[in-house]
DNA sequence: ATACTTTGACCCAAG
DNA sequence: GCTTGGGTCAAAGTA
């Protein structure tokens, strides 16, 4: 685990993200892997670090945290991923979980937020 | 009109 | 069987 040192993101993303996550930053690095470079999205904006766009669906307020938690679903079909991750930006120690289609990681991160963004993106390019 | 966020309600598993 | 709490849905609102 090492991309928090190989990754750049701007922590002005988190902000964007939360206030819309669309109209955030692009990244035009999502290479031409096996993902669907099919976008049926109109508008191909709002892709994160990863290349890859989540839509929210839900937010809940777990007990133990006081922080609330998120849930995300990559848009992309054929893709049954589902992303969690607590608030980013202020959680001190942030939990990300990444549920794929058999895969399920769930990563304690004690780094700072623009760190982590950029971590989740990481993680979930490697499953969505 | 389309796609996404927000938010409360609903569902389901665990105690 | 009831309560609690996490995960998902869906209607309404926003861009």
């Amino acid at each position: 685990m090492s991309w928090q040192s190989e990754n750049r993101v701007p922590s002005q993303s988190i902000e964007t993200a939360k206030n819309g996550g669309l109209n955030g930053n692009i990244v035009q690095e999502h290479h031409e892997e096996d993902a669907d470079q099919i976008p049926s999205r109109e508008n191909v904006n709002y892709v994160s670090e990863d290349g890859y766009n989540w839509r929210k669906y839900g937010q809940k307020q777990v007990k133990g945290s006081e922080y609330p938690r998120s849930y995300y679903k990559c848009t992309y079909a054929h893709r049954p991923v589902t992303k969690k991750w607590s608030d980013l930006t202020r959680a001190t120690s942030p939990k990300l979980f990444i549920k794929g289609p058999t895969v399920i990681q769930n990563l304690s991160l004690t780094v700072d937020p623009s760190s982590l963004l950029l971590t989740t993106s990481k993680v979930a390019r490697s499953n969505c």
